[in-house]
DNA sequence: CTCAAAACAGATTAATAAATCCGATTATAA
DNA sequence: TTATAATCGGATTTATTAATCTGTTTTGAG
């Protein structure tokens, strides 16, 4: 897989949120147990995706975590940013080396455009597009 | 990364043989001299891919890794499924998944072309066509 | 005002992947 | 024939990521 589960961890209690209205709060537990993550592990996440605005939170009594902005106002890139460290599209997907103009592979030329198609994914594509039915699904990874 | 670093050191050890004329026989030293790779490790994925007969090997003295048969015929596919265990191109990009034509994101069909395409470029191309000048790139993941 | 319930911070543990180590076997070169 | 140098198999160690734990701070409810 292309990311780390990290990262599809963040989209599951992300797509969760997207079933309800804007602003609804849910407490780490109730995250947890609907999209069957582990709680004190999606906390953590949601707590780092709070530090990049994707999501706010609320501490004390009747706290947790809530949106507050449309899920099609966040994009896929954001996420991806915020939970993976040293997320960098550049390099060959083999990881072989930076894939650059220099590379004299045939298969550069094919990569180039899948890379290129893959980052526009990442960046024109937002929560709201994806399906929330995902956010129950298994296997987890 | 898409791929386990050792799908990368595989690569990266077989682009080295592709220097050289077919059948040309170096132990695990010499190849991790020249491809800055931990000698032990790389040795362990060179058996590796001699059980999946994409290179081959003596033992003894005089003994080590060799290739008996050409680079054109080794299709990347081929070391992938090799080295990685549990490899899965039908799993949705975040993995959140398995992405089939039952998934209703927008996102799906756009992926889902993108996957068939990374498939096939596995498919399709083979060591020959890789830039030889790779396996001495930095940094190694 | 106090208690309870939440995020939050940081440390620890568990799981997995990467790398090394050790001994056994094999083969060849001297 | 013998010493040496290689693969090979399995166990062990290290590094990294995932997950849990422990305690602190915050805040609303009663």
């Amino acid at each position: 897989m292309f990311f780390h589960r990290t990262t599809s961890y963040a989209l599951r209690a992300l797509l969760y949120f997207a079933e309800f209205p804007i602003g609804k709060i849910f407490n780490s537990g109730e995250i947890a147990e609907n999209t069957h993550l582990p709680k004190e592990y999606i906390s953590k996440i949601l707590q780092q995706l709070s530090k990049y605005n994707i999501v706010s939170s609320r501490k004390g009594k009747g706290g947790g975590f809530y949106l507050s902005k449309e899920v099609r106002d966040i994009k896929l890139i954001d996420v991806v940013i915020a939970v993976e460290d040293n997320f960098d599209l550049d390099l060959c997907v083999f990881g072989i080396s930076k894939c650059s103009s220099a590379c004299e592979c045939p298969i550069h030329e094919s990569y180039g455009k899948l890379k290129e198609e893959f980052k526009s994914m990442l960046i024109n594509y937002n929560i709201g597009q994806l399906d929330k039915i995902n956010y129950k699904n298994f296997p987890f990874v």
